[in-house]
DNA sequence: CCTTAAAACTAATATTATTAGTTTATAAAC
DNA sequence: GTTTATAAACTAATAATATTAGTTTTAAGG
């Protein structure tokens, strides 16, 4: 019976590609708007509100990183697997960094969707840590400890916060390389 | 000759206040008006905007930091020397989390009080990683390790974006020993 | 064809940063 | 002690922000 325009899926679209763009603190709803031809408030039909767009572009983010994640590290040995989730994920914020920086936003208790996905790409580095020998509570530490230090280096490496002339492919590929020696830390339990 | 009420450093601390319990994305010129009994617009015959505002908190927060971060150092160990760095960094972070987040921002090219403040800090990590063997390109690429590893971590603890039920200072210190054995794959060059 | 429900709209409120222009207080000069 | 210059604080205004309420439009189902 109603009039069909846009969509959700439609907003969170022109969101991403803006996002992707300028920054996810330049979105509005306001340029958003703009950009479907539509005003402000009609986007209020379709999402509840600008946080809630913004959770929509988390959850979105998180699940085709995961899709990533999954096809770089199937099929390969426990080592290969690390390196390719590690190249994955650089790679992915690197040509999303507007989504990617969504992935980074604090969540709240209820929004089971977003935290559902962080969980299933939890499990899949569980996986690969397996395969090192790493299982129960130090395959969890080593996992805070993976996650620190490759959100910390693209998260650096896209604000330009590392500011020296170095070649940002051979400081990840040296990072990697300390971060696969540092799980031998997390063999002995103690 | 003039009125004497408010003062940049003033108004500096009370934003550094309220960053650190309300966060850096909630602050606003009305807010800290109101806090300083002022209306909006008397701000700026003491600060040129907001963006500027943000930048006066980053570099407080880059000389606070300094200070904690040479105290925790200074005549010890290279290994004690770097343990010393990184729970003193931590420990800023989670003291100051308003500050610590105003740390991260990206700075554009003139601001160069800020540029220096981060060149000292990045140099007091070279002078440690040379107690470690390190010196030259191979400090500079352990150093973009060591930083993306604890600001990842400390950033992620901030945004509760672990969510597991471990201890975060058992995660730390595990993190931490794996960066320090993971330096050792920085000493070959190549 | 007509009803209905949702979508898009207009109008409005409140908060944001910021600029222009005016008033005021006070420290220095006389 | 009075005057005066000056910077600080003010009021008023603009433009952008998110959001809500209420109205109009439109397209699909009966």
């Amino acid at each position: 019976m109603p009039r069909v325009g846009l969509s959700q899926a439609e907003i969170v679209n022109t969101a991403t590609e803006f996002v992707n763009e300028f920054g996810l603190e330049q979105l509005s709803l306001g340029k958003l708007a703009q950009q479907l031809k539509v005003k402000p408030p009609s986007l209020y039909n379709h999402i509840a509100s600008l946080e809630e767009l913004k959770n929509q572009l988390n959850l979105k983010a998180l699940r085709l990183l995961k899709q990533d994640l999954l096809k770089a590290t199937v099929a390969k040995t426990h080592e290969e697997a690390l390196k390719g989730f590690a190249y994955s994920y650089r790679s992915f914020a690197l040509k999303n960094p507007g989504l990617f920086h969504a992935t980074l936003r604090t969540v709240e208790d209820r929004e089971q969707a977003i935290k559902q996905e962080g969980h299933e790409i939890l499990e899949l580095i569980l996986i690969i840590l397996k395969g090192f020998g790493l299982e129960g509570n130090s395959a969890l530490q080593a996992t805070r400890s993976l996650r620190a230090s490759l959100a910390g280096f693209v998260l650096l490496e896209l604000n330009e916060g590392f500011g020296m002339p170095l070649d940002m492919n051979e400081s990840f590929e040296k990072h990697l390389q300390g971060m696969i020696i540092s799980l031998s830390s997390f063999l002995t339990e103690g």
